[in-house]
DNA sequence: CCTCTTAGCGTATAATCTACCCTAACAAAA
DNA sequence: TTTTGTTAGGGTAGATTATACGCTAAGAGG
């Protein structure tokens, strides 16, 4: 079997928000072909002269809006099976950029934003859609797995990096963040526990404002305090295969 | 700025083994060319028809003569740099694989396996060598940083999941487990709570089985159950960015 | 038989988790 | 104005777990 030099490499990105309720992804409409599913992941073939993150930011910069100091981005996994691409979806994307590429070999990413108005405008006049993760059935090519894979890897996030911040405006109340733990994972959390825990933690700082026209007592705002966590993180290593560690 | 389609993908790995004292690495000796460094990780370019992990599983049965049931395999991050192989460098590889390639974007693997006499033999027969980690000093391409990731990895890999007795052989000494993380993570821990840590999780099976002809009461012979970790991994999810996590 | 070394049991204390108690503070309904 | 519904947020008892460290056991070698 010979070496290949003849493929692409292209990014496929998992853009997660959320809007206080629900976990959502960005999805792109392509132009009806033949059978082929409409909705499909943000993505793009890489160019000359490009990092695969230069890529990602790229095509994210162009779905959303949003520059690379206003995302968060990770490289996941590759999809790598010579055949994940081929028929119809590999004649859709020769047509589309002109090439005639046998193999194209994808790297996924998974982005997290703070969904606000502005970024659902600016996606809605581009034509993408903000879906709900429970209401996604088909998606264009392997895109379905590689969301999956995505997910997966948001909930380990969760529950070892302060990622959830990402997901949230700069000033959130407690009950917002645990809200996003509990929509993300999927479990019930105790307020009075998940409150002492998150203060506790230190990474949380009070901004002395207040919700305002609640019907019930006012939740504080709170912001994260990005510093004191970097500060923790160098002063511990943990060991997490067996619950707790410390040493 | 044109999409790319003539450029290779490759594979390389970061492999580990542990000896009882010191974590080593597998280097592979190259034909001197020039001035360019002689040591460098196993790897490979990627085939036609194979999938990634494919062609690193074809890249470690070679260096080490190990098939897939045997090795602990993964992959972590892409090295995309366009200009992370070029001038020399490129012509090595052009010329070893009679291709005309402009770009080679490589995917990091690290590999985990149980260092015995047998594969020793074989690597050593292969030209490669087993090098503690402390001791490297310049490799070839940027498999100096690609290293440096995959010991990343393994740090954070110890500490969130039993990888460790991927290292160990079937069977080993608890103190042999202790050395291991002490190694790795570069830390003192104390032997008693290790033990009972260690205990206490119920994924080491006792064995009966004693050292023999040491210096020191003998030690028992442990085995990882493996079945008893996949249970435990169902039971519970961990939210450990901050400390410990139940609910 | 003394020494050196590691195995492995036990225990006291500190820290942390969990499951709840409670009241406070607001809007909207009555 | 009072009641009702809702979430905020302070508190505490009891269970669980981490940490530090004392101690004896069991071997080899001098």
């Amino acid at each position: 079997m010979p070496v290949q030099t003849n493929q692409s490499l292209s990014v496929d990105c998992a853009v997660f928000g959320f809007d206080g309720e629900t976990l959502k992804v960005l999805l792109i409409e392509r132009a009806a072909h033949r059978s082929l599913d409409r909705l499909k992941l943000p993505g793009s073939m890489i160019l000359e002269n490009e990092t695969l993150p230069e890529a990602a930011y790229r095509v994210l910069e162009e779905a959303t809006g949003l520059l690379k100091r206003d995302l968060y981005l990770k490289q996941m996994e590759i999809f790598s099976d010579p055949n994940r691409v081929s028929g119809e979806e590999l004649e859709w994307i020769n047509r589309k950029h002109g090439i005639n590429t046998v193999r194209v070999v994808t790297v996924g990413f998974y982005a997290l934003l703070k969904l606000d108005r502005r970024t659902t405008d600016y996606t809605t006049k581009k034509g993408a859609q903000w879906v709900p993760i429970d209401a996604i059935q088909r998606l264009a090519m392997d895109h379905k797995e590689i969301l999956s894979s995505a997910l997966g890897y948001l909930c380990r996030e969760m529950q070892q990096s302060p990622v959830a911040f990402e997901l949230l405006p700069k000033k959130f109340t407690i009950r917002a963040l645990q809200r996003l733990f509990e929509a993300v994972l999927g479990i019930e959390i105790d307020n009075r526990n998940f409150r002492k825990k998150m203060l506790s933690s230190g990474f949380l700082l009070a901004t002395g404002e207040k919700e305002e026209r609640v019907a019930h007592k006012p939740a504080e705002y709170y912001t994260f305090d990005r510093n004191a966590y970097r500060r923790a993180l160098k002063a511990k290593l943990k060991m997490g295969f067996i619950d707790n560690w410390r040493y």
